[in-house]
DNA sequence: TAGGCCATCTGGTCCT
DNA sequence: AGGACCAGATGGCCTA
């Protein structure tokens, strides 16, 4: 994968959480008619034997199953059957454009700048869950300086990023192994929302940058 | 042009 | 029975 811009991040939030199904919910996304973007591969009224001839062979053979015991209203089976799959694709493709407007609202309360390229999905979940991360890290820290020392917390206990065998998080991409590399306009005062106590010691060499996060 | 990302369709499985 | 969830397949779009 191609370096992120945000691998030179600078603090921001984006003003922009492009949602574009605003205040989509569970139970509200699309309505079951609505017309497909232009790039819906497979006709929308092809038959599962049709289908077969769409997708490979794998298909066909299963599109193939129930051979001469089919019943006799073949037509209307084959009719409800069809109608039975529209609905569920309607189903699925609002669910899927409810899970992206999910991911969009993470992307809109993750720093980035305004002009980044959007992250893609997997970014998006990768960045997040390193900056909650080292959110609870800078929380720890703040804690620490207020209250006098503490047990060192074991490496990984707090789920850190690359801090154990939690495989894809642990990337290259995570804090752990990129440590050091602090920004100067690093700064968690840059966001008006976050609840963290005032302390510089995540401006130290070797605390927490956002340009890790990712 | 190859590779990455994405939206969509689809059938299977599980749950209510 | 019907809905939710999942993973595989497919093709379009974009970028290096």
């Amino acid at each position: 994968m191609a370096p992120h811009p945000l691998d030179a991040l600078t603090i921001q939030v984006s003003p922009e959480t492009q949602q574009p199904f605003p205040g989509a919910s569970d139970h509200e996304v699309l309505s079951s008619n609505s017309t497909p973007p232009s790039h819906t591969l497979i006709p929308r009224d092809c038959s599962e034997a049709e289908v077969g001839d769409c997708r490979g062979t794998s298909r066909k053979l299963r599109a193939r199953r129930g051979g001469r015991n089919r019943p006799k209203s073949e037509l209307a089976l084959s009719k409800k059957r069809r109608s039975r799959r529209k609905k569920a694709n309607d189903r699925e493709r609002n669910r899927m454009h409810n899970l992206n407007s999910a991911l969009d609202a993470l992307r809109g309360v993750l720093p980035t700048f305004p002009d980044d390229a959007k992250l893609t999905k997997v970014e998006t979940l990768r960045f997040a869950h390193n900056y909650i991360w080292a959110l609870t890290q800078t929380l720890r820290i703040a804690d620490h300086s207020l209250y006098g020392p503490e047990p060192p917390v074991p490496c990984g206990e707090l789920g850190s990023p690359g801090g154990g065998s939690n495989g894809d998080w642990g990337s290259i991409y995570s804090p752990v192994s990129q440590a050091g590399n602090l920004s100067p306009t690093a700064s968690l005062e840059e966001f008006p929302g976050l609840q963290v106590p005032s302390s510089p010691s995540y401006l130290l060499p070797g605390a927490l940058v956002f340009s890790d996060f990712l």
